[in-house]
Order: C-alpha cells, then structure tokens, then sequence
RNA sequence: GCGCCGAUAGUGUAGUGGUCAUCACUAGGCGUUGCCAACGCCUAAACCCGGGUUCGAAUCCCGGUCGGCGCACCA
C-alpha cells in the first residue's frame, strides 16, 4: 500500500474527500470535500487570504463562473485552449491532427481544420500506428460550453481560470485604487476544464478550485519596496540551467535575483511568499521546490515562470503553483477585444515639453452647414495633418464621401505643451494556486504511522491554522457526572468559535487514536479531578503528553496553544504517564 | 479516447453456476473499565449498473460506469 492509497483510504473513511455522485456510480474528474474536508479547505483558504490580500493590502473579488464568448477569446482560450483531434478509422486510435503533419507544414497552429485534414490527405498521411485512414478533424475544446438564456443564442463557457475577472474588471480596479500602480486583486473560486482523461485523484480535475493573485504592476519597475523581508529566505530552486544538470540548488532569493536566475524581485518576493504560505498550510520542506518553466514551456509572451512543486509519493513531483511575469498580454489581449482603454497614467518624474497640433473645428458654423453629419466631419479635420489643413477648400472623406470644407471654418495652430505622464499597460505578476492540489498534498505531507507499544499509531499532523477539528472534548468514561461537566466545556469552547469534537464512545484510548488520525491536535479529558479539583487534562497531539490544567483556564489556553502564542508544555502542570 | 487489469458491508478481504455470501477491523447499543486502537454480549451493514445465456447468475458472456497501470492528452 502506497502513500497515495493510504491517504486516500483515510480521506474517504474520515470524510475529508469522497468521489462525487458515488450514489450513482460516479463520474470522473468530480470530487466531494466532506465534512473535514471543507473546513480543512476553508482553512487552507483562509490561510492564503491572510498572505495574499490581508497582507499584500490586495483585493479580492468574485465573478461570475460562467463567461460570455469575448473574454475567451480574448484570453485565447476559445482557440488555443482547444485541439484539432483526428481519429484512426481502423483502430480507434486517436491523434492531435496538428501533430501528424508537423514534418509537413512548419507552422500546422495556423491552418483551419478543413485545411489540415486536406494537408492528411493531399500528402498521404495515414495512422501512425497500423496505417488505418483518418477521419475528418475535430475540435476538443477543454473548456465546458452551456447556452445563456432561452433559445440558445447565446454561446456561455464555464471559466476556465479564475484570472480573467481580475483582467475585465482591470477599470474598475484601477479607480477602486485611486489611479496608482502597483495594485493586486484575488479571486478564490472555482475552474472547469473538461479534461479528456481525469485521473490521480484530485491531481486533475474536471471542477477545481483556483486561488489567483493578478498583481498590475509598472514595468518600468520590477524593484520590491519589501523585497527585504523575504530575501535571505533560503529556496530550493531548479532553474532552467539547474534542469540541464538534473539537479536542484538552495539559494537565498536575493543571490537568486542577483545572479539573474529568477527574473527580477517582484518575481522572487511572490516566489518566497508562496514558499512561506505552502509552509504554514503543512507541506514538507524537503519536499517541496520551485521549478523554472523552460524557454519552450512557458508562453511567448511570458518574462518568467516558477511552479511551485510537492513531492508525492505515488507521482513524483507535482505543480501545485505558478508565478508567472505575464507582462501585458493579458491587458493588451482584453483591449484589441473590447477597444477600451486598458492603461494607467504614470506621471514623469520630470514634466516635458512637446509641440503638438491643435485643430478647432468652429461647431456653431459647421452645425448648421452639415446637420447630422457635423460631428463626423468636425472628427475627420482633426485627424488631418498640418498640410492637409493648409490646402482651399480642405476635403475630408466621411463615410466614403468627398467632403469640401472652407478653410474659415477650422482653426488649427502648433501648441507647445507640457506632458506630465504617460499612459502604460501595467504589466502583471500572476500566483495561480490549485488549492485541490495543495490540499492533497497537505494530507500526504501530514500523514505518519508510528509504533507505539507494538501498535501502528496514524497520525495526520495538520498545521492548527488549518486543522478541521481544533479540540476534542472527551469524558473519561461515558458516566453522567463525567458527560455533564465535558458537555459543558464543549460548549464554552464552540462559543469562542472554536470547532470541538465531543466524544464519549469506547476506550479513552480509541478516541484519542481515532482524533489522532483527523488531526485533532488537542484533546480535553475530564476525569473525576475535575469534579474534586477542577482540572482537566489536555493531550497533544504529536507528542501525547498530557497537562493538567485548571477547568477555568481551559477558555484562554486552548486559543492561546492554537495560535502557537503558548508552548504546551508551559501551559499547565505536566502529567507522568 | 485506446489497450491491459480490476470492482463483494464504512474499510480491507474470502468464496462459489444451486439455501436471504466468509472473516477481520470499523460503527451503534448494553455491561465492564481511573488516560493511549482493552474485554464480554448484542446489533447494523455488501456482491457497481444495464442487458444476455440458463430451470437458476453475485459467479459465464456483452455493453456501460468507476478505479489502477501503460499510451495519447495535460492552456
């Protein structure tokens, strides 16, 4: 039995992540988090805001899961997220049709589907494996279509990403942060890609949740001012020239930026940060690097890329994160598709002075004269150069027709003005975080077995900050004077918002174990010292040793030793055994 | 999508063309028990779905679904 199956087989028994729509034998790609399950993604989720919006002062916001057609194909994933697939008509194979006449047409992305299938036939291409015909091309698209409203009309996709909202909304954002650069807004939420065959469990899903940060950013200026907090950070870095030699090096990110291996420090400052968030959530160290995409991997338009990546034990090492450098491709995709205006205005350090044209088209003449068309005709004079509104009469062109107009009606004249900033597609620095992913791999990276008194002990050492169960409320026995007084406390305990497990069933021993194994790291016992002396115990998790605390001090300690403020073995009188 | 293999209580499993299917763990109840999966008694709980062959199918055959592995795919 493997990690992966142990892992899976205690997140299914305990709740944490069930295959969905089992009741009615399932569907691929579609998983269920359970009821510790959710609150430990909650809690991983939480964990993420407090880096990436409490934090970095960033936004987040939520849009809508459907989008309309514009924004894919603006963001390229109407055609480039689609494939042209063929399939062999003998054997069933099927083949990405581009791929089959690479050797024949050099830039096979550039033909419409018809024209690939005549390039297959034309130059007698037949199925690679048994030489079968080929059938005529098809797309796979890997995002989901649905139809807006009745009648269809509409094309509607499920988003394949969450980044777009942030882009569309680019506007919006830029007022909500008073005109200035740099500014960052997130989104949690969920994905849809219509994967052709989900498989590994969470690894790869149909429906997943993303947490993206879109960081808009001047690209004249690629400094961090807080680059210094996370500089001396030591990172396991496989840099493109690293993955040359197989062989990944530690570096501080400032050597790291400094020697050019990660492009600039915005970049390593999110590299790090992310370091640290994967680090709290509960995944190990020393299995856990960042690895550089290849010249070839990464997008055209991308300056940089860096994926963050777990070692699993069933599947090697897996991306769990991208920070990209995307420069101003998104933005700059969004406004050829919309036509507006997607730029911020910098101001100069130093204000500089130009000679510029200026027309004035005299409206109150040219109103009567040309009625409805005025306007048009007032537009196209002032797109003229200087020696077109020299000439009599000066002729436009507007709507395809000749137009003479007297030289009275237009002044124009050279101007000197002064320019005090320009107007910049910011670019943007993107974390893409798979928290399905993530989650998985904090269980793995939690999950340990250990012998204690000839017995396996199984325990999932969750961080606190993300842990479903934060205390258990146990009674020695299941005794009225004992439940009385537990149920009690557990009540005081949920009235601080902590969540509490009460469990009277079985040995005191099988509860402990069993809150062992969901990551309970404390467990309150009350025993017949409560009723005499009021005290309880509280066991830890990881090492099991107990103290005994006084009943009304349970209220501050237990939030006190679950945000790390207290040592446990401060906190009360240790218990021999 | 293709190929190979598999699918039996919550979990892991045994088994067979012929009585409402084995075992362990787990879970629930009662008793016992003064702190690390203790013990006794009791209880609940399963043959993936559809079709076919057959007097009879959970078992054989076909199709589907799901899972594992390999190939392809993985913005």
């Amino acid at each position: 039995m493997d990690m992966y199956e142990k892992v899976i087989e205690l997140a299914r028994r305990r709740g944490f992540i069930w295959p969905a729509f089992e009741l009615y034998g399932g569907s691929a790609g579609f998983y269920d988090y359970g009821p510790l399950g959710a609150p430990l993604k909650r809690g991983i989720e939480d964990l993420w805001r407090g880096f990436f919006v409490i934090r970095e002062g960033f936004c987040e916001i939520e849009c809508p899961t459907i989008g309309v057609e514009e924004i894919f194909k603006a963001s390229g994933h109407l055609s480039g997220f689609s494939d042209p697939l063929t399939e062999c008509q003998e054997c069933r194979e099927i083949y990405r049709a581009d791929h089959l006449i690479k050797h024949i047409v050099e830039v096979p992305d550039a033909l419409a589907n018809e024209e690939i299938y005549r390039v297959i036939k034309e130059n007698d291409v037949f199925c690679p494996e048994c030489g079968g015909d080929l059938s005529e091309i098809y797309e796979f698209n890997l995002m989901f279509r649905t139809s807006i409203g009745p009648g269809g009309k509409q094309p509607g996709y499920l988003r394949p990403e969450t980044a777009q909202g942030m882009f569309v909304n680019f506007q919006r954002l830029l007022r909500h942060y008073r005109d200035r650069l740099p500014f960052g807004a997130v989104q949690i939420g969920k994905s849809y890609r219509n994967e052709i065959s989900p498989r590994q469990g969470v690894i790869r899903l149909r429906e997943f949740t993303q947490a993206e940060a879109e960081i808009f950013i001047n690209p004249a200026d690629k400094s961090h001012p807080r680059f210094g907090e996370v500089a001396d950070l030591v990172l396991t870095l496989y840099s493109q020239e690293a993955q040359e030699r197989g062989e990944a090096e530690e570096m501080t990110v400032s050597e790291a930026v400094a020697k050019g291996i990660i492009a600039h420090e915005i970049l390593g400052y999110y590299v790090a940060r992310t370091y640290q968030f994967l680090l709290e959530a509960g995944l190990s160290e020393d299995k856990l690097r960042f690895r550089q995409h290849k010249a070839d991997e990464m997008a055209h338009y991308a300056a940089d890329c860096w994926d963050a990546e777990a070692l699993l034990d069933r599947f090697g090492w897996i991306e769990i994160v991208g920070v990209a450098d995307r420069t101003n491709y998104d933005l700059r995709s969004h406004m050829a598709q919309s036509q507006a205006n997607l730029t911020v205005y910098l101001p100069l350090d130093l204000p500089r002075r130009e000679e510029r044209l200026v027309v004035r088209p005299d409206m109150k003449r040219l109103g009567p004269l040309f009625r409805k068309g005025a306007k048009a005709v007032a537009d196209a004079l002032s797109a003229l150069p200087m020696e077109e509104l020299k000439r009599d009469p000066i002729v436009v062109v507007v709507d395809g027709e000749r137009v003479e107009v007297d030289p009275d009606l237009v002044a124009f004249e050279m101007e000197e003005v002064e320019v005090r900033g320009e107007e910049v597609v910011p670019h943007v620095i993107e974390p893409s975080f798979g928290i399905d992913r993530i989650l998985y791999s904090v269980l793995e990276h939690s999950y340990r077995e250990e012998e204690v008194e000839g017995e396996t002990r199984a325990v999932l050492a969750l961080k606190n900050r993300v842990v479903p169960i934060q205390v258990a409320v146990l009674p020695l026995m299941d005794r009225d004077e004992l439940s009385g007084p537990a149920e009690e406390i557990a009540r005081e305990l949920r009235a601080l918002d902590l969540r509490v497990e009460y469990d009277s069933s079985g040995s005191i021993g099988r509860r402990y174990r069993r809150n062992d194994e969901v990551g309970t790291p404390y467990s309150i016992t009350i025993d017949y010292e409560t009723l005499e002396e009021g005290t309880v115990t509280i066991r830890d998790r990881d090492s099991m040793a107990q103290i005994r605390v006084a009943r009304s001090e349970i209220a501050e300690k237990i939030p006190a030793l679950l945000r790390g403020e207290r040592g446990f073995s401060e906190a009360g009188t240790p218990l021999g055994g």
